[in-house]
DNA sequence: CATGAATGAGATTTCATTCAT
DNA sequence: TATGAATGAAATCTCATTCAT
């Protein structure tokens, strides 16, 4: 049946997660992932054409995942600050989840997939439409003030949302700080100013 | 005298600034280096002792380069309202200056300086610092709220200075859209709430 | 029975051709072979035990269809001119039918079968006597010279024979211009001197 | 200088020559070249960009020392009858030479160099020009019949001079008896008939 | 009997690094 | 000091063959 094909290759990408990201790209071996999948060399390709359609379909896997349990997650809330407290704290788990990966190629695979299928651009543009979306609500419902130029509050947010990664690398490399994501919503919505 | 030295070791990474950004780390060779400097293959290795040394040196660098050219860019300026968004230009114009060398290994670069020399290490806490120097230097000054949890603070401006390069990466990747660092700091400063 | 046995042999080998025709022995996959026949790649090993068993017996079936083919087609024939220009126009209408794989194989499986089997050098032996015997026949019927070196003729001759194909090789690749039998047979037999 | 350059070239190419004889196209490793021209592995390709261009080049080479040879060979000659003589031996030494590589690949190379280059086109087609200039200059001379087709009797030359080369196949893999080009030559141009 | 998923040996090719000049 | 020809380790990918179903 066509499902334990399916198996097969999630198996596969769940190996490539892990050693993509214990190596990255160009250092993962695709031997390694056969070993780390339990299968053999060869069997690998009789389910990915070549490495990098592993690591594309792997990013496939993990932008609708992502995008996907970020909806889910956010679903549940109705105000927009418990919203956006709930996405940081989603974006923190999946980075977590997926940490080693998303470091080393999540936000750095341009060159990789050059050939990048459209469907993966796609995600990426989901993402920013799926924070722009929020704020648009939030004006609408008046939690946000309606001046708020959207796709400006959505890039802050996203960048803010990074920064929970951005935490780990720029102030210490082992650090398992998470950010307060209530008191990190909070200053974004009160300000910073007096 | 060891300033010719200098001069040629800076002349190399340059080379590499171009080489790197071009194809990444793995991607980019040596000899490619070699030849955009104007010597020979072997010569880079009589000021380098490897590839990744090359690498490690760059990254080194263009710290230091980002650092100090950062202070310089805000020590003109009084209010922190300005500071941050003269930092945030600065930034911009900085990763648009080394935009694809930044893009492909500026944050993308712990599995290949494992062995990382303290220096970049201590450079990367130094942005931070940066940053954090600016805010408390704000609730002194009594532009920024006194009860702001300053850490989190510098969290969230390191986000969205990071955001500029973001919205390349996450709207469209041909984008040359600047963000208005003025419109991004009010909006922080004032907050997005009603 | 083994008559089902011989069949499915027969399809495979046909499908053998097809393959080793179009890409040649070692570009010719056992898996293609398989689906040309209409079966599973592991049953193509019930009946055959490797690739090269497969080629050896496809060369096999190829030389004993154009010696016994030769050998009919000559059969009509009197006149040994008639036999010699009905030799070159059955050869060339063998070579046709088959021209790829012959192109590509029959002069050219020394290296594939070096283990190769008694049974294919008797065939090369065959069509070399089956012209010897045309030789002496006309000789003895009068209608070639009596002092005509025997060996020496049949090469002149089969090297002519093989020359209907070499001309597409030497000339142009999609000449489909057959020579004209007739005029190359009279040539050799009247001659080309004054 | 590149003297030195063609030279080392030259080098591979006659090591190519060894390899692809013994082993054929498919079957000859570049690294079995590499070893036969006393160099390292990564060397020839150096020097070659593919195991493809090696195999290119060793044809142009052999192409090209074939038609110059010959052409050097029936010069001194001016009989007609003599020069086909000459270019009988003359083509029975080369084959000789080159025994192996020829038979393996001169014949068979269609599919290998499918991206052929023109040059290699040009010169088969030197081959067939070749004797039929001679052939040409014979009727001209009054040496062969002036109501002779040229280019069948080009085909039937061509044909001959290749015999010798399959006389070894086609009887018996092993032997050396070298056809006598005399007795062929007279063959053909008294005719067979009586 | 028939199958095709799984295998891994082995080939080509790349490129950082060395070292004789 | 500067060079670049030479190297070979190592990686990706292919495909004939096996064997459990």
């Amino acid at each position: 049946m066509s499902s334990l094909r399916e198996q097969r290759r999630y198996e596969i990408i769940e190996a490539a997660m892990k050693v993509f990201g214990e190596h990255g790209f160009y250092q993962g071996k695709v031997g390694e992932i056969a070993k780390e999948a339990g299968i053999g060399k060869g069997t690998v390709y009789e389910y990915f054409g070549s490495k990098k359609e592993i690591f594309q379909q792997m990013l496939m896997y993990m932008f609708e995942t992502y995008v996907e349990g970020g909806k889910k997650a956010v679903i549940g809330e109705k105000a927009i600050r418990d919203k956006l407290i709930v996405l940081l704290d989603y974006h923190y788990a999946f980075v977590n989840q997926y940490a080693d990966v998303i470091e080393r190629t999540f936000f750095h695979f341009e060159n990789i997939v050059k050939d990048i299928k459209p469907e993966i651009a796609q995600n990426k543009r989901k993402i920013f439409d799926f924070v722009l979306e929020i704020i648009t609500e939030g004006i609408e419902t008046g939690e946000l003030r309606s001046n708020l130029d959207k796709e400006t509050a959505s890039i802050i947010i996203l960048g803010i949302v990074n920064s929970s990664h951005l935490k780990r690398i720029f102030i210490k490399a082992d650090s398992i700080n998470k950010i307060d994501s209530r008191a990190v919503i909070d200053m974004v919505l009160l300000g910073m100013g007096r």
